[in-house]
DNA sequence: AACTAGAGCAACCGCCAGAGG
DNA sequence: ACCTCTGGCGGTTGCTCTAGT
C-alpha cells in the first residue's frame, strides 16, 4: 500500500499560528532545513499538520520575506505579469523577490482588481469594459434580448450597481466602471492585449515572428482593430498602463467593420493542441528573453522557473499567446485612426444607448 | 460609545502531477 | 500495477481591524 498519512488530520491545531509555534517552526527548519514536511510537526514539537507547516514557513516565516507593502514598481509588475500570464501567481511571485504567491494573490484580489475595474479596465482581459460590452454585443446579437443572450453567467451580475459612471479626478477619466467582473461569462477569460500596452517579455516581437513563420490565421476582428495610442511593440515605461493618455484612448472601442463572430474565431484556434509544442517552444522563449525593460530593480535577472506542461496545458497561457499576437497586428494598423475612432464612437455610443439608456446623461469623455 | 460594513490578510480547501511503498 | 501520499498551486473562507454612521 502507500505511504502512512503525514497526520491525523482530525487531531491538529488549525487556525491562526501563535508566536510560541512560530519560534518552534523557525527552530526546526534552522536546524534541520526544508526538507519533508510531513515529520517537521513532530520534530518542532507541533501539533500541526505538515502543509499547515509549510504554508506558514513559505507565506510567513521564511526569512527572505518582505513584509511591507508593495512599491508601485512591483504593483506595475504584477499587473504586466496578470495580463500576460492571468493568475499564475507562483510565477508572478517569483519575479517579485520577498513575495509569495498568496501575497501577490491577496494584493491582486483587493487592491489592483479594485483600482483596474474603478478606470474602467477589466481586471481578468486587460480589455476596457466597452470593448468588452461591444464583443458581447457580437457574440449575442446585442441589443435585441440582452438578458436572455447574455447567459447564466452574465445574469448573475446585478446589472444596476455593477455598472456604474464614474470620473477618475486623477486621471481625468471618465466611463463605466464596473465590479465583479469574475461572475461573468468564462469567454471573457480569453484575454485580449490589442488594446492596452504594455507588454512583458518581449512577447511582441517573438509572436510576430511566429506568426509570419507559420501563416497563424487571426479573425479580422482583430486585424482591423486599433490599439491604444500608447501601444508599442517596446514595453513602455513602468507608469503607462495606468496612464491618464493610456486609459484615455484605452477607453475607444474596437469594434470590426464587419460582425465578429467570437465561436468561429473559438473554434479556429491557431494553437490548437496539435501546435502545443510549437507554444512551448516559443513561451519558453519568451521567458528566457533579455528584451524585458519592464522587470527592473535586479527582477530581470531571475530565471523564470517555469514547468512547461503547467503553461502550455489550458489556462490563460494559450490565449495569452494568441491575444499577443493579435495585439502585434493591432499595434501596426494604427493609421487611419481618426475615421476609425470616429466610427467606433459611432458603434460604442449606439451599444450604450441601447444596452445603459439611464447612463446617457452621464459623461463619457473619450 | 456602540454598531455595521468593508478591507486586508492568514489560513484552509480541494485539485493535480509526480513519487513512494 | 495499483494505491496513497506529498508538494505545489489557485481559489476561497473567515477572522481581525478600521472607518463610517
Amino acid at each position: 500500500m502507500g505511504r502512512p498519512p503525514c497526520c491525523d488530520k482530525s487531531n491538529v491545531k488549525r487556525g491562526l499560528w501563535t508566536a510560541a509555534e512560530d519560534a518552534k517552526l523557525l527552530a526546526c527548519v534552522s536546524k534541520h532545513g526544508v526538507g519533508n514536511w510531513t515529520v517537521v510537526p513532530k520534530k518542532a514539537g507541533l501539533n500541526r499538520c505538515g502543509k499547515s507547516c509549510r504554508l506558514r514557513w513559505t507565506n510567513y516565516l521564511r526569512p527572505d520575506l518582505k513584509h511591507d507593502t508593495f512599491t508601485p514598481e512591483e504593483e506595475e509588475h504584477i499587473i504586466n505579469l496578470h495580463k500576460a500570464i492571468g493568475s499564475r501567481w507562483s510565477l508572478i511571485a517569483k519575479q517579485l523577490p520577498g513575495r509569495t504567491d498568496n501575497d501577490v494573490k491577496n494584493y491582486w484580489n483587493t487592491k489592483l482588481k479594485k483600482k483596474l475595474s474603478k478606470i474602467g479596465i477589466d481586471p481578468v482581459t486587460h480589455k476596457p469594459i466597452s470593448q468588452i460590452l461591444s464583443d458581447y454585443g457580437n457574440i449575442t446579437s446585442l441589443p435585441k434580448h440582452i438578458g436572455n443572450h447574455f447567459g447564466p453567467s452574465f445574469n448573475k451580475l446585478n446589472m444596476s450597481t455593477t455598472f456604474v459612471p464614474v470620473s477618475d479626478p486623477s486621471s481625468g477619466i471618465t466611463g463605466l466602471a464596473y465590479t465583479n467582473m469574475m461572475m461573468m461569462n468564462p469567454i471573457m477569460e480569453s484575454q485580449d492585449y490589442s488594446s492596452t500596452s504594455t507588454l512583458p517579455f518581449g512577447f511582441l516581437s517573438q509572436f510576430q515572428a511566429m506568426n509570419q513563420d507559420d501563416n497563424v490565421s487571426l479573425p479580422p476582428h482583430f486585424s482591423n482593430e486599433v490599439t491604444s495610442s500608447c501601444s508599442s511593440s517596446s514595453s513602455p515605461p513602468a507608469t503607462d498602463l495606468l496612464s491618464p493618455q493610456c486609459h484615455a484612448s484605452a477607453q475607444v472601442v474596437t469594434p470590426s467593420s464587419s460582425p465578429f463572430n467570437w465561436s468561429e474565431f473559438l473554434l479556429h484556434d491557431p494553437f490548437s493542441s496539435a501546435d502545443q509544442p510549437k507554444q512551448e517552444e516559443v513561451f519558453q522563449g519568451l521567458l528566457a528573453s533579455p528584451a524585458n525593460p519592464t522587470v527592473g530593480n535586479g527582477i530581470q535577472s531571475q530565471a523564470f522557473e517555469v514547468g512547461s506542461s503547467s503553461v502550455i496545458n489550458g489556462g490563460p497561457s494559450l490565449n495569452n499567446n494568441k491575444n499577443l499576437a493579435n495585439d502585434q497586428i493591432a499595434s501596426s494598423s494604427s493609421s487611419s485612426l481618426s475615421s476609425f475612432v470616429d466610427t467606433i464612437l459611432g458603434q460604442d455610443s449606439e451599444m450604450r444607448a441601447a444596452l445603459f439608456p439611464e447612463l446617457l446623461d452621464g459623461c463619457f469623455d473619450y
